[in-house]
DNA sequence: GAAGTTTATAGAACGTGTTCTATTTCCGGC
DNA sequence: GCCGGAAATAGAACACGTTCTATAAACTTC
């Protein structure tokens, strides 16, 4: 059936591409995605668009991510990592789980808030994606979950733990689509996370 | 600036529409893209499938309904206000706040599960919404806090309650959409609702 | 370093959501 | 019944995601 099976696969979370030139090409696309986001939002990354910034030929960049769902998920999912290296190298304070999380979800969120356009393109990306996207969906998921898994405590989470992290990324996402098609403002967010949160953890 | 401004509104609720005609033809609008939606999903609902079906101009179609996932989120709507109906006319077993509302999320999970295309079109329409469906969005938000709500006790909702119920509503979407992608079976749908509402009620 | 294979390029082509235009039909006030 | 404006119609046109084709450049392997 399919004679060269070697075709890069294109979904690779990136750390293995072949050569350091792929490497390149594959870290300019990400960045001209994430610049036009910031810029415009979820419909000013056109494809073409990304092709040209990132100096790529337009069939390469679907080589590299077959759609637009894919190449926002997988730089959300870059994002992530970043805001995750972040947090790593930063002591979180506060003496309980509660404290720990709502810190972090308040860092992270107040983030997100200062960059909307991205923000927006991201979570629409995120939310829209389709069963074809379920391995970049699923990298960002465990991404989320194990953000607030960290804060609640040092050890390896417990299936309670991971379970209310969940439920707390399950909020989380929904509040911030909230917030990104303007339903919400940045302080019902933080309100309704501060509230979620304590229902979940000041038990 | 704008000269007439009379042009129906396109997203009103359907009630007020002014002639019977009117009804009639979103009526059977809502109605093709239903069908459509039940038959293939998210990307079976085209425009001009719809308005083939529905018996009126691609035109009228845009002037009843502005977009898309304008279309698809009342034709959500519309679904929910039957379920909403028939839950009404159903006595809900149970003797705590916790047993009625799982009663209730899990009758209505198992109906969208029964018809899994129209549930992944409505599902990423409602999630892949943006700002201009804010109305929509918003009405079928109240919908679903309401059912849940109404399970939890025959008054007025507290504040607490309404928050419970946003949260558990945020939850159950998330679930549906992992579970319309295929990243969770109907079980860890089950377990996971499971799981969050007894954390959120049994206090 | 030549042959063969994979990868990149430029650009045309296609599908579907959305908008626009020209025309016709419908409806309320005279 | 008739007029004027709103609503509906048929269909062209446009935008952007995606796919395809033909060619060139970059690599492997001998």
């Amino acid at each position: 059936m399919s004679p060269s099976k070697s075709r890069t696969d294109a979904l690779m979370a990136g750390d293995e591409l072949s050569s350091a030139a792929q490497r390149e090409r594959r870290k300019r696309i990400v960045d001209a995605t994430i610049a036009l986001a910031s810029k415009g939002g979820f419909d000013a990354v056109q494809m073409r668009a990304v092709a040209d910034r990132a100096d790529v030929a337009l069939g390469t960049l679907y080589r590299y991510f077959p759609s637009k769902v894919h190449l926002l998920v997988s730089s959300l999912a870059v994002e992530l990592e970043r805001a995750q290296e972040k947090m790593d190298r930063t002591t979180v304070p506060g003496d309980s789980p509660y404290e720990r999380v709502l810190f972090v979800l308040g860092r992270i969120t107040r983030g997100l808030q200062r960059n909307p356009h991205l923000t927006e393109a991201m979570t629409r990306a995120f939310t829209f994606a389709d069963a074809s996207a379920g391995a970049e969906i699923d990298r960002v998921s465990l991404l989320m979950e194990s953000m607030f898994t960290k804060a609640m405590s040092d050890d390896a989470p417990t299936d309670e733990q991971k379970a209310i992290a969940r439920v707390i990324g399950d909020v989380w996402l929904s509040n911030l689509v909230a917030w990104v098609t303007r339903r919400a403002t940045a302080t019902d967010v933080a309100n309704r996370l501060e509230l979620t949160v304590r229902l979940l953890l000041k038990s």
